[in-house]
DNA sequence: ACGTAAGTTCAAGACTTTCGAACTATTGAA
DNA sequence: TTCAATAGTTCGAAAGTCTTGAACTTACGT
């Protein structure tokens, strides 16, 4: 039995959901790579390849009831948008800051080598 | 036996440790009064009232793990600040932005933007 | 030395996470 | 329409994390 896909409102956005959900470096990705492609990306796609389908469920609920991405089903899949501009309206500068933080782009003349 | 309070370099600060350790409402209240006063506070000062102490000193050991508070023993207290330059340095803007979403400000004109 | 205050450690129960197995729903082909 | 394949969901169990009371440590003041 599915349940529809549930969507909290802008008012209902809570900044620990969102933290929560971007605290784990499996949902960081698959926010990364929702932001990076213009297109919506099934759960598939935008999962690290060889994710359990169970863990990968779990972590799009998880995403999706912060209120992170927009879910939708189309036939046998779900496709999944970042609901960038809406977080952005709410909490200005977090999920801009947090993507700017999350890819450490190695270059070497401006970073500090570990 | 009391372990010595260990503290990441700023090197080994990951970005997904400071957003679990920010997603929890305890350890964001206490971060946001670590902020708000110029001054040092000792652990119970900075956390919520009627918190058990050893949940308290969990969560504390989460903040300092993360990298998001410097603790010194004085005496018999542990006093805690926020390594609030060096995170806006290694992940610009993130804190920043967090602290400012996490109070809607009744004011929303003397907030700076980013 | 004693009592007090501030934190820490430990252990147990509650809760969460992960993942295989079984399941549902939609599509496309025969 | 029936069948198989595909995309996700649900369930259940094992492993892990969180919360908290109780017992402990450490430092301070008298």
């Amino acid at each position: 039995m599915k349940r529809p896909l549930l969507h909290p409102t802008l008012d209902e956005l809570k900044l620990e959901s969102i933290l929560y959900a971007l605290a784990d470096p499996v949902r960081l990705e698959i926010v990364r790579r929702l932001v990076g492609g213009d297109c919506p990306l099934n759960c598939s796609a935008a999962a690290p390849q060889h994710l359990p389908k169970s863990t990968q469920s779990h972590h799009f609920q998880i995403l999706r009831e912060a209120g992170l991405i927009c879910s939708e089903r189309r036939g046998t899949e779900v496709v999944n948008t970042l609901r960038c501009a809406e977080i952005e309206q709410r909490f200005p500068g977090v999920l801009r800051a947090i993507l700017a933080a999350s890819k450490p782009l190695v270059c070497p003349d401006t970073q500090s080598d570990d």
